[in-house]
DNA sequence: TAAAAATACTCCATAGGTATTTTAT
DNA sequence: ATAAAATACCTATGGAGTATTTTTA
């Protein structure tokens, strides 16, 4: 099953097309965020970006590209969610 | 953050309004559905279920009644975007 | 006393880190 | 040479289990 964490980083991945940046603005390590991309592309059975090897830049797949439209309405409701319950009495 | 997986759990103990039950059809044991949803309570600052201590029956809280909502959503999604992205070649 | 949730532990998988390697630029 | 991603390896957190306790019906 997806974990949320993990589509935030991929969303600052994708924003930044950049692992270690994303790592530094997020206080990751960097392979930490590799870890991260590989467990998402692993959970979804398909690549989440188009890597030349080594290459300096990285862009979406097209996989990329639909699963980010559903990391950020994933990400959004996981916030109402939480605003919408939290703090209350529960009662 | 949300974990989808307690979500799904918490999902099965608000149908059958019992921990044990829950755990024995999702194949969990029962100290580990109530840890989930201690997790659960925990991450969202909100009780989600009204127990009379050691009562026979539980409900749910008004908290996770809007919850319930939400992790319905929260799952659809998911799948949505399993089913979307999972089998594509990607490029 | 039976059924159910909580608690006390134990164990292991995995999320995360550091250090290093590989490869384009 | 440098920047960047991957890889190898290690550690610690927490997810999951078993056994037990507590409490109500």
């Amino acid at each position: 099953m997806l974990n949320l964490q993990h589509l935030s980083t991929f969303l600052t991945v994708a924003a930044l097309k950049n692992f270690s940046q994303a790592a530094t603005r997020l206080g990751y390590s960097q392979s930490n965020v590799t870890t991260q991309i590989k467990n998402l592309e692993k959970e979804l059975g398909a690549e989440l970006f188009e890597r030349e090897r080594f290459s300096r830049s990285i862009a979406l797949t097209s996989a990329g590209k639909r699963m980010l439209r559903y990391a950020r309405w994933l990400l959004a409701l996981e916030r109402k969610a939480h605003s919408s319950v939290r703090g209350r009495t529960g009662g």
